[in-house]
DNA sequence: AAGTGAAGCAACCGCCGAACC
DNA sequence: GGGTTCGGCGGTTGCTTCACT
């Protein structure tokens, strides 16, 4: 094992910034001879350098086939989701972006797409939400209303009644705000809809998050068959905050065709082997097609918009577009599912959203 | 205009696995 | 079978540019 370093200090070869002369050198050989040994090439190229350093600035700058300027949001896109399900792995990610290198990619991301992420309150190695931050004990204190006290007709997001702040004003503006975004949801409300959750449910519908969050790392129905479609791009989304070890971005339950009910949700807590059959692993091959359906989708794509930029760009767009209506359902019944479990879910689940806001 | 720190990015480093001898 | 070579990868460095004071 190992190996000699095919430059090292002591050899003479040139190190540091290329000049436009030895690019030169190395793109006319390249176009002359074609790609053959690295280790050769510098030599015969008349370069002063190891083939090493030759073969990286081909690959990441002269060869003619990169894509040059700035990251498109769709490519941004694409690196956010790909990220999400293969990590790190840069040259994986690169496959899928043609024109694009892995160095790119790579410092793209940390100087970009990292930053991005973690202002949204996402955690940019697990696509989740932070649970690493101060502002989640601080957000838990603001949020004293319990179960036990909070009746069921109260709204948990009412600042005047059941939510206690501190005296922090800016923490303060950002209820607000999403005060605001509770009216909206509630005066576009759609009355025709038949579930069974009670009407002031409709007035906790704090768990936006629900949507929001996991669908960074949801594909939509990631077993790769064609028939991606709203619902099920939202199916398993419950889930991850209901009990996150249940999903992740690898693994997608084909079998839940709507929301779960508690019981549903217990059963599959209690005997989670009767659905392992259902689990399909993702097929990597099948991520491009998958990505392209979910952003270029009509029916449903919306619920990724607020991936790609502004917050609050995508609820409105969401709001106006005309799958509101499957916006708001889904809404509704994450909260009924939460109000199942108890309204201290709620609080967490506002929490999250809440930093995510941030 | 000059100084300073942050941000961006090209390039390097060290490790790994596959291929080769 | 074991050592060597090579290409490739991800992490990191350090130079350059930018933004701010």
């Amino acid at each position: 094992m190992g190996r000699s370093p095919c430059c090292d200090d002591v050899s003479g070869l040139k190190k540091g910034p290329w000049t436009p002369e030895e690019d030169e050198l190395l793109t006319s050989y390249i176009e002359k001879h074609g790609l053959g040994s690295w280790r050769a090439l510098p030599k015969a190229a008349g370069l002063n350098r190891c083939g090493k350093s030759c073969r990286l600035r081909w690959t990441n700058y002269l060869r003619p086939d990169i894509k040059r300027g700035r990251f498109t949001e769709e490519e941004e896109d694409m690196i956010i989701k790909l990220h999400s399900v293969l990590g790190n792995k840069w040259s994986r990610i690169a496959a899928h972006l043609p024109g694009r290198t892995d160095n790119e990619i790579k410092n793209y991301w940390n100087t970009h797409l990292r930053k991005k992420l973690l202002q949204m309150g996402i955690d940019p190695v697990t696509h989740k939400p932070r649970t690493d931050l101060n502002i989640l004990a601080n957000l838990s204190q603001l949020f004293t209303t319990t179960p036990q006290n909070l009746g069921p007709i109260m709204n948990p997001w009412d600042i005047n009644n059941s939510l206690r702040l501190q005296p922090n004003v800016a923490e303060l503006a950002k209820l607000q705000v999403l005060q605001n975004i509770f009216q909206i949801l509630n005066t576009s409300n759609n009355n025709n809809n038949n579930n069974s959750l009670p009407n002031n449910m409709v007035q906790t519908t704090m768990p936006l998050n629900l949507g929001m969050i996991p669908n960074m790392n949801a594909l939509g129905n990631i077993n790769g068959n064609n028939s991606c479609s709203t619902s099920q791009g939202y199916n398993h989304v419950p889930y991850d905050v209901l009990n996150p070890s249940h999903v992740t971005s690898e693994k997608y339950d084909s079998t839940l065709e709507s929301f779960p009910s508690l019981d549903t949700y217990n059963n599959y807590n209690n005997d989670k082997s009767s659905l392992s059959s259902s689990y399909e692993t993702l097929d990597e091959n099948k991520l491009p097609s998958l990505i392209e359906s979910n952003t270029n989708s009509t029916n449903g794509s919306s619920a990724y918009t607020p991936v790609n930029g502004d917050f609050f760009e995508g609820l409105e767009k969401l709001l106006d577009d005309g799958n509101s209506d499957l916006w708001k359902e889904f809404i509704k019944t994450s909260v009924r599912a939460l109000w199942n479990l108890g309204l201290s879910n709620v609080s967490t689940a506002a929490a999250r959203f809440a930093i995510a806001m941030c």
